[in-house]
DNA sequence: AGCAGTGTACCAAACACTTGTTACAATTTC
DNA sequence: GAAATTGTAACAAGTGTTTGGTACACTGCT
């Protein structure tokens, strides 16, 4: 299944390297467009091949900087979502206000997701359509991830009958797939932050 | 990518025919199994010999039942989108206040996404990994279900500042992603909805 | 009653192609 | 000239799809 029928339009950048230190700047090219693609077209409509094309060399000599598929998208995703990860705690540390700090968290996230190459979205929502063996991978760095957000639900004064882990599950697969619909037009990633919390904001004793 | 992986434990079903009318009861058959595999693995993860395979004939032996996948994809979306939003509309016909009405569409789609063999669960959630020639063809039936949700959110008393356009978004990618998440174990569908209401609710004037 | 004809349902095999991956050779770079 | 980088070429397996043929039931005809 190869991506050509979209046309990929972004050239094979280096500028904000989300790939840290230890690896080579020619791999770190190579992890940047890979996510990429990832991101745009999951796992299975990503070919070894594919990627191999944007970096400008054939799909076996990718190998002297992978050591399979199914690997490099596990670091791929453990880098995207550390990334987020901190990201999203570095801002809600400026805030100690529950509501503000949960808002904070879902604008920075949704900036995340929504800028124009986002290498994080689709990442989590494909965990479905990766090989067993990829998920037992992806698992940790998922909770992780999770656990900032449950966090910060459990400041939230929420009334009683509302369910915490729901309300988490909720906000979080809505952030996630915030890609899906999104419409550069229209509203900033910071407006739809707002949006989200003016929906999900509930003091509790209120009727 | 075959599926061997997961059992598909589910026998080949006829008992609540999703499908209807001019079709041959073995097509029908077909269909039902080709829906469970498409719901389970995604339009990509699933192949041609996968649903011959769990029909009981060879793959190119299906091409007497249908035209291409492609064809069969549409179909299946389209069938089970259409019976979904039938469901939807039958039950809040009964209800005339729009959040009794609007908890139970909630609780219908609920229902029929998280049955044990839904049909319909990540079929929405596929569309970007989809060939494009198939997203077009889904457009049509997908605008249709959401317009069921477009009118119950426009029939809410909520509050002038709260984006209709974008609550309703967040309602439906929430419901279409419970099947992601949801462990039959705890909330049953009916608990689920009630608890969406119960965050989705905001009544107009209130501060 | 028997026979030809027709259509359904399926198999066997191949097609052209893509997939992840490997072994090895050639090239570039320092 | 050693080491890092890329190409060549192939592998085994899987992809959607097509073709030709077979077994079988059902029809109409004589």
């Amino acid at each position: 299944m190869n991506a050509s029928a979209s046309p990929d339009s972004a050239p094979p950048t280096l500028a904000p390297t989300l790939f840290s230190g230890d690896a080579s700047p020619r791999r770190r090219q190579i992890l940047e467009i890979a996510a990429q693609l990832f991101a745009r077209h999951g796992y299975q409509g990503t070919s070894i091949r594919d990627i191999g094309e944007r970096a400008g060399l054939l799909g076996g000599s990718l190998y002297h900087y992978i050591k399979s598929k199914d690997a490099l998208f596990v670091e791929i995703h453990h880098a995207a979502l550390e990334s987020a990860r901190q990201a999203v705690e570095t801002t809600i540390a400026r805030y100690t206000d529950p509501w503000l700090r949960l808002e904070a968290a879902c604008r920075t996230l949704l900036e995340i997701q929504l800028a124009p190459d986002s290498l994080t979205l689709p990442l989590m929502n494909d965990f479905r359509r990766v090989p067993p063996s990829v998920q037992d991978q992806m698992i940790a760095t998922r909770d992780a991830f999770e656990d900032v957000f449950r966090r910060l639900v459990d400041e939230l004064p929420i009334p009683a009958e509302i369910d915490r882990r729901l309300y988490r599950i909720m906000l979080l697969s809505l952030l996630n797939s915030a890609g899906e619909w999104y419409q550069p037009g229209r509203l900033t990633p910071a407006e739809i932050g707002a949006q989200v919390i003016r929906i999900y904001r509930h003091e509790a004793g209120a009727a």
